[in-house]
DNA sequence: TCAATACCTGTCTTTTTAGTCAACTTTTCA
DNA sequence: TGAAAAGTTGACTAAAAAGACAGGTATTGA
């Protein structure tokens, strides 16, 4: 008993599933990272193992294959991606809206570049793993945003352009700050980027988006 | 004789050489297809192979290594870039040289998607095979092309924004439409992308990209 | 405390992979 | 035209890959 006290106090108090859950996310995160710089076919469950300092086995006894972990990083980080997606909410003001939206973007790609590259890696691929979720949840979402979009044309709250290339393009400028990392890294003369550098690009991208669609 | 001379008509004339640059285009051709989808490590010479319709040996003919095909593939590539890159000169006149930039960006998404993609896949993966290309003519390519922005913020001829956000905003929007084509299908509701949809984005860009700089 | 359950992992098998090689055919040019 | 050079390829090797599995240890709750 007191050695069970002991290792209680070690790993934190016993609790059904609780090492479960801290496995798999061990090897989630893991995982992640080499799938989102090798992608599914170049990534290889031992460079994951060593990575998660698990042996390769213990991957196996979580996930039943690699499909099922590629699955299993990817329906992980979709949650990630719903909380910003959401940030883009129905509102009177465009302004207030899409500044939010853009901060709440570049945030993302500073706080989560795995998950910005990962999900970037598999749309490059042709997104093979992503139908199900882009024919649902993401036509949906892309849906009603458009609508809110026109709304505000009709309301002469914004320039009339296509919301769709507005949507792709606050999309495209505020993830290059994570997938093109190495591009911005050596265009800025510097060795990483740091959070200034964050807040000054999502300062830029607001400037030009808001004028350019020509919302005061 | 005769035989060469049938021979000839159908496949032209004998030149020194000539063999040698079909085979290797044709290889090169199937293995950018190949390393755009998968990446280096997911790509396979069984694949290229099969794709180029050559057997694999063959490939080894030609290309020392995978990773010697793969520094061919983006020697090619690079030469591509560099006529786009080049497009974006010096000139009076920012709405004339930015709207020429963009359109020639969209053109070349449209037209060279998998090129697109191949560099899109490896800077996610951190560049790796690229640090000499960007650290020489990119590095130079891209300060040229700050000093003519920041001339042109001097002369009042657009808003004071950091250059290198501009140009990171056009790259990223531009080849957005190559790297993420299957969300942008869904989004549209379509099968494929036509040109007049590369011809709207482009022109949906420029309108945002020079009213958000304040160019006239 | 003691089954029962959950968790762990070294070792093995099978498949896939990059790359080699020697025998072969086609092309070239003097 | 014929010998040298260039191109072609089926069959092989060695390494790396995913995954299976049995025999272990740790955790749990009654």
């Amino acid at each position: 008993m007191a050695q069970h006290m002991t290792k209680s106090i070690i790993k934190g108090p016993y609790k059904p599933g609780r090492i479960r859950e801290q496995s798999r996310d061990l090897i989630l995160q893991a995982a992640q990272a080499e799938f989102a710089c090798h992608g599914f076919r170049g990534a290889t469950m031992q460079h994951i193992a060593e990575s998660a300092q698990v042996p390769k086995a213990n991957i196996h006894y979580y996930f039943t294959s690699k499909l099922g972990l590629y699955g299993a990083v990817l329906e992980n980080t979709l949650n990630l991606w719903d909380n910003v997606f959401n940030e883009l909410s129905s509102h009177d003001e465009p302004a207030y809206v899409l500044s939010r939206y853009i901060d709440a973007k570049i945030d993302f790609s500073r706080t989560h570049p795995t998950a910005s590259r990962l999900f970037a890696k598999e749309m490059i691929s042709g997104a093979p793993h992503l139908s199900a979720y882009l024919q649902q949840d993401y036509r949906q979402w892309f849906k009603q945003r458009m609508s809110v979009f026109e709304s505000w044309v009709a309301q002469g709250k914004m320039d009339n352009i296509d919301p769709a290339h507005v949507i792709f393009m606050i999309w495209a400028s505020t993830q290059y700050y994570a997938d093109f990392e190495p591009q911005i890294i050596i265009a800025n003369d510097t060795e990483q980027l740091t959070e200034q550098a964050f807040l000054d690009a999502a300062s830029s991208i607001k400037h030009i988006i808001l004028k350019g669609c020509g919302i005061h």
